[in-house]
Parts: C-alpha cells; structure tokens; sequence
DNA sequence: TACTTTTGTAAGTGATTACTCACAATTAAA
DNA sequence: TTTAATTGTGAGTAATCACTTACAAAAGTA
C-alpha cells in the first residue's frame, strides 16, 4: 500500500460517506486525495473497486470490535456489551461507519450476514439466563445497536448514552 | 395534476426508491413514464423539484398513519398500534416507504421532527400506565419500529411479525 | 369562432461522467 | 549499470448528465 492509495481512499472513504456514492465523482477523490485521477484506476481498477477496498476494512473492523463480544464467557457481560456497543465506536471514525450504514442503502449491502456472529454470541447468553426466546432476545438487541447506530451516526437528536444505560437497566446489567 | 403528471410521479418514485435519487436520470423518468424529458422540468421545475413532489405526499401518508395512534385514548391500545405499526404499511407501497428510508441517508434528511406526534403520544401513553421513564420507554418502542421497518424494506431475513408478537409480549399486551 | 393559456415535444446545450492510453518518473531486480 | 516492473501523470475519449428553448398540440375562455 503506496503512500498515495492511503491518500485516495482516505479522500474516497470522507465523500463517499459525506455526499454518497453517485454523487462523488472519481475527479473529486483524485483531486482532494492530490493524485492524477488515472492512478485511482490504475490501483483500484473502476470506483466500484475503490468502494469495494473501503468496504472490505469495514468487515474487518467490525469483526474486531465483535471480538471483544463473541470471547467473552459470561453471559450478562456478553449482552452488556452488545447493548453499550455503539458507545464503543471511536469518533474519529465516524465518517467510517457512517459510510458503512449509507451503503447499506444506496447499494442495497445486506448487513445481515455480517451481525451473525454477535446474535450467535446474545442467542446463546440469553440461552445461558433462561431465557423464553433466546434468538428473538438477541435479535431485539441488535435492532436496538443498529438503531443507536444509526442515530448517532445521522447525527439525530437521540441521547445514545442515556438510551443505552436505561436498556441496561432493563435488563438488570 | 394530469396524467402526464402522475406517470411521471410514479416512474421517478419506483426508480428512486430502486437506483437511488443520484443513481436515476431524469431521462431515465421519462422513458419510464412515457413522455418527454422536457415535460419533468416543465412540472417540477427540477430533478429535485421532482424528489420533494414525492416527499410531501410521503408526510402527508405518515400523518394518516399516525393518526389512528395519536388519537387513540387506551394508553395499552397505543402502545400495542405502535408496535405493529409497520405490520399495517401495504405491501403496494413498500416502493414508497422504501425511499423514504432510503433518502434519510442519501440526502441526509432528518426524520426526526415526523416521528414526534408519535413520540408525544407513546410517551403519554407510558406515563399513565405509570412507567418510571416515559419519554425514554417512547424513544425505545421508536428505535424499534424503525428497525423493523428498515428490516422489512431492505428485505431482510428478520421475521418482522414475529418481532411484533415478541415485543407485545413483552409490554403485556 | 377567435384568442389565450396550458401541456407537451424534439432537438438541442455545455458540463461532467467514468474510464483509457501513451508516456515519463521511480523503484526493484539482474 | 542495464533491464524490467511498478507507480504516476495529463490529455484525451464517448457517453451521459441536468436542463433549455423553439415550437406544436390541446384545452380553456370569450
């Protein structure tokens, strides 16, 4: 990775995830990025493998934050931290993850396969406690972080931290 | 409103909602709906004149919809309309609401303000069924429609009705 | 009927789009 | 040091973009 592919996706990743993905032309990455816009498709091929290159890091990253989840053996501490998850999220990074989000809809990026591993782990902890419906326990707290995500990231008038402590609460954490 | 009009309306919505506002021309509208390019400008001035032609009617079903919770006196019966509320949008309109979803990322629009008579009524509703929080039991069961809904559009493996019944349950109702 | 307004079209406009290509600079290998 | 591969540029390309304009058809009004 040469110092100027890490100028073009960083230049890609901040429009892509401001103004969307159609509406970010490649002259407008190679211009901020400050590279001639032949070398974004000498290295990534067509802007579909620029996104593409952006996305992959996406599932990395988030298999990484999952870890920290997915390893953890006590079941209240598993669903404690699904729940304060998105709290987790590194400002910074932002822009990322919003990007990860506004895909999901202008490209139509299924998510799902990409949360199994975290409703595996809060299936199983809600499984550990007794729980009725273990699966639906778990699938309810992923709709909760997709949604605090979701809010936090479009910058909504939403108090996550108040939201997030007062779900804890709820579930005797 | 001719019938030129309404083609034209109706072309634009099924192609938003399935490209993407940036991702559609407006000369693919009109092939679509059968008339001249020209004819969209003349009605809606622009291609973003166009877009906000299908928001508006897109609050004004929202209303409706929230209608029947808001005016709904039985606290548990507007908790109970909430939750299923995404159980009642027409399998006709899933193209409608769909861009509506869509475009709250792609244009960063804040829906927010829309889903305040909503949150008025369910937080009243929590208050006098004497929860401890109502403001934040409303913003949960929000988090909550809008996940299913999201899930719904984008077509996700979710089992929305099951959710529903689950989270019913939940709330004894 | 005669006149005006509205509705509609077809053929344009310049700007921008994603992408290519010939060639130069740099780096790596021999 | 010569050779070969990689990295980078800048000036192209045809296609498409949102939008305009001159003009015709239709509808409304007197």
């Amino acid at each position: 990775m040469t110092e100027k592919q890490e100028q073009i996706l960083k230049a890609a990743l901040l429009l892509f995830a401001k103004e969307g993905f159609h509406a970010t032309s490649t002259s407008k990455v190679a211009k901020l990025a400050g590279v001639s816009e032949g070398l974004i498709f000498r290295h990534f091929g067509n802007k579909e493998g620029l996104l593409k290159a952006i996305l992959e890091e996406g599932e990395n990253r988030l298999k990484i934050l999952f870890a920290d989840i997915v390893l953890e053996t006590d079941p209240k501490e598993v669903i404690r931290k699904a729940i304060t998850f998105t709290g987790k999220i590194d400002v910074q990074d932002y822009d990322f993850w919003k990007l990860q989000f506004k895909l999901k809809w202008e490209l139509e990026i299924n998510g799902d396969k990409k949360m199994e591993p975290l409703k595996m782990a809060l299936s199983n902890a809600f499984g550990k406690l007794g729980y009725e419906s273990p699966e639906l326990e778990a699938q309810l707290i992923i709709l909760f972080i997709d949604g605090i995500g979701s809010s936090v990231l479009k910058g909504s008038s939403l108090n996550a931290n108040e939201m997030m402590t007062f779900l804890l609460r709820k579930y005797n954490l």
